[in-house]
DNA sequence: ATAAAAATTTAGATAAATCTAAAAAAGTTT
DNA sequence: AAACTTTTTTAGATTTATCTAAATTTTTAT
């Protein structure tokens, strides 16, 4: 049985993985669970000891077919209870994450299939991520950026890239919700920011903002 | 913030203490926790540090109000994700205890109360035991035992005082199940069984039974 | 009241997860 | 290529929770 930590682990070095498929470095590892390399190094060694990741010296890591299949179910678990979260006890977006981190280390064995069900079988969790099914496939859409929409192209608003809290409350205040339809008006050469037709009314948005949030042509 | 094992522990002095209400014991808090006690020692000793029991060596601890106050939380929480996991996720009886045993851990400010809304506000828990409200006020309802009741006279099951599943097994093969009208229509003096009327059929019970079923009058 | 038994505490050891500081390797610049 | 910088690992210390074995206190029995 692992440990929160070790489940820990094993989910940042899965989604840190994502983008480049190569190896995860140390350094990187510790950015993301806020602690040292020295602990990385540790806790590194001791999941290839467990066959978790394949770990060579200086060069990183990456995880293995068996540790990759552990980091999935993590994901799967956290994002269901996210959903749980915002749809059954009507919890704003930016407020499951933390409690979610907690959730998603309940350990048994029939559990996130009940709630999959009791959900039922939600595709995306509450910030748009794919929610993996119980043998791990994951649907991955490709991540169309509102910031490469040309003008005068209507898109749908499916995902945030940035899910910090302070993104989705600024996203509130906006009124910018997942499944909305949104026409890009017109863009700003000089700091890419674009005017967008949003909920009938015009907003501008800056490329911040708009380089966060994942969309699908219509 | 308190750790995992320290909330098990109030807990566990908690429930321990509500018989007798004296302090409690450290052999007892070891069995209980499944430990030795020389390890109840050392976490009673930090816990007195913390001001959540009082100790005096020798001689056993009781909570404070604080200690208290948490203890009851803690059991707050169990029972409520006890109901969740019946009432929503189609747990048996028998199956709950062991996830909520974790659940119970989750730390939020808001999660308890939200939890409670979405439940409709139960008052007890699977098993029948009272679930304590925010401000940890609990209703003890007098335990009345099934052995107890004189023939003739019909009652209704509100809960069991053993809960481990194989006790609940059994009572569902029996289907006895909490809120139903029970009869007593003789007792053996012999084993102190009891013949009741149960959904229309007669039964045997066993003293053994008898004594682990609470119920209240009609 | 003394002796024996049981319960409890203390002392010292171990394992997990973390940290700091120092050493070693890899990468970058001149 | 040598010097410098950055990254990574190692060594050693710390904290938490646990254990075993020994010492101490309390309780029970004679
Ligand atoms: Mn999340
Ligand atoms: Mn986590
Ligand atoms: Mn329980
Ligand atoms: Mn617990």
């Amino acid at each position: 049985m692992l440990s929160q930590t070790e489940e820990n682990y094993l989910k940042a070095i899965y989604t840190l993985g994502l983008s480049n498929s190569k190896s995860v470095n140390t350094t990187l590892i510790a950015q993301k669970l806020k602690t040292k390399p020295s602990s990385v190094t540790d806790m590194i060694q001791k999941l290839a000891e467990k066959e978790l990741v394949n770990y060579e010296k200086y060069k990183g890591v990456f995880l293995t077919f068996n540790g990759k299949k552990i980091a999935i179910e993590i994901v799967r678990k956290h994002r269901l209870w996210e959903v749980f979260l915002t749809n059954k006890l009507h919890y704003n977006w930016d407020e499951v994450h933390e409690i979610a981190e907690q959730l998603e280390h309940i350990k048994s064995d029939t559990l996130v299939g009940r709630l999959e069900a009791f959900l039922e079988f939600p595709k995306h969790d509450p910030h748009g991520d794919p929610i993996p099914d119980e043998h791990g496939n994951i649907a991955h859409h490709k991540k169309i950026m509102l910031s490469s929409i040309e003008p005068n192209r209507s898109c749908i608003v499916i995902g945030v890239k940035d899910s910090t809290s302070s993104f989705l409350k600024f996203l509130d205040k906006a009124n910018i919700q997942l499944g909305r339809t949104v026409k890009v008006i017109a863009k700003e050469e000089f700091d890419n920011s674009i005017i967008i037709e949003n909920n009938n009314s015009l907003i501008s948005i800056s490329n911040q903002i708009s380089k966060n949030l994942f969309v699908k042509n219509i």
